[in-house]
DNA sequence: ACAAAAGTGTTACTATTACACCCATGT
DNA sequence: ACATGGGTGTAATAGTAACACTTTTGT
């Protein structure tokens, strides 16, 4: 099948569930349809794969071509292979989750999409297809990383307080978690560094400033709790 | 695309990892390949999509055709798409997984097959295609639960000793455990029942016998850690 | 002085880990 | 009697959870 003068895949295509973090809120990336079928509904970026291009990098040319911006780590969530997922066409979809700062990305509508807008998570109607399931699937990914606290270094900017770091977990989780504790464990983990900076312009008492240890962070996420073993 | 007188998707293919537990040891399913290309060398069984079959009801229709029985739970572990993972043709596949006790099945091979072995888990060669590659990512989820202690009931039979417990999560975590702590915390989880029953010719003090309580073990597997938070 | 959010001390409880030891059976 | 695996007691340490309190800023 040709597409854009492309040859690709003609019953595969990627879907991507881009989650950013803004105003302690968790967002996720929707663009609406311009073409046909389901012309005019809320849908999560998607496209083809070209015949000579990997999977994984199809999934980064899509969020590309949807936010202007490449470079991106893209993470396999799952594949979606009901018969009637899509209608009149047997199409399977692979889906795929990244993780990015609204704050530096320019939104502009691709080709086939008539608007993108980061939409609050709770605030997520109907989406097109069974986008609703595979954005469920790529949430509860980024849930079981956020349970081992290893989230956050591509959600928050380079320097943040714990507070932001909360909130971000608890925006994740959905839940509210107990300031003193997340503290605790999160100096234990040794995720984070302290900066010998703080917060200014609050009308409180300002907050010290805190990075990630990357070094730290990309070893435990690379373990991929392969030691945590019971007993 | 038609394969045995039905319509299939053309670039898209199942493959299955089957695990089943014998003598102690973790075993795979193997399959010898009857047809080109890579004709005698071995790979997990695969096949074809039907296009009017949910990509989950062929994972089960392929290893019933591999293995003689069918109704087993298949889970999705992921998909694998680089351009050159088949020779000659792009061909996308979905890695399926589940776990089975062996002695059930009567292995007979397949129409495009001249083999079917359990194989050990430590003797797996070199396999087709990026086959031991999706072997590993369905071992990884595999471990992934057995640390969570939500591995054992698709692979021992209905009454089992807490030995056999034991060694089965050894043998999957590659690991050995403490026989102490190993109990302490299987009896926490109160994922097992102790029956009245014993052992019988062995020479030692015979075992007690145990069952899962499956409300227990499902309820657990289908949280899915879900509320299981830091903090 | 007060509001607001940052940040710390402490305690009770639960889970993990590591050893040492006893028990019941067949030979 | 002893070899073999089954099975338990216990204590030190580490992690979790809950709550109360102090600190620093702007207004």
């Amino acid at each position: 099948m040709e597409y854009k003068g492309i040859e690709v895949l003609d019953s595969i295509t990627v879907d991507c569930a881009i989650f950013g973090f803004e105003n302690n809120e968790l967002k996720v990336l929707l663009v609406r349809r311009n073409i046909e079928p389901q012309k005019g509904i809320w849908a999560l970026p998607g496209g083809w794969i070209g015949v000579t291009e990997d999977v994984d990098d199809a999934a980064k040319r899509i969020l590309e071509e949807a936010t202007g911006v490449g470079g991106i780590f893209m993470k396999q969530v799952s594949s979606f292979g009901r018969v009637n997922r899509f209608p009149d066409k047997r199409i399977i979809t692979i889906g795929y989750s990244a993780l990015v700062q609204p704050q530096d990305y320019s939104l502009r509508p691709g080709q086939d999409t008539s608007d993108v807008v980061w939409q609050p998570i709770n605030e997520v109607g109907q989406l097109t297809f069974d986008h609703n399931e595979i954005l469920e699937a790529a949430l509860k990914s980024l849930r079981t990383n956020a349970r081992h606290a290893l989230i956050g270094i591509e959600l928050l900017p380079e320097k943040f307080t714990l507070s932001q770091l909360q909130a971000l977990h608890e925006a994740i989780l959905g839940v509210s978690l107990n300031k003193r504790n997340f503290r605790t464990k999160m100096n234990k983990l040794k995720v984070i560094t302290a900066l010998n900076e703080w917060q200014t312009e609050v009308s409180h008492r300002p907050a010290q400033l805190y990075t990630f240890d990357k070094e730290q962070y990309y070893k435990i996420v690379n373990e991929d709790y392969e030691y945590e073993l019971i007993v």
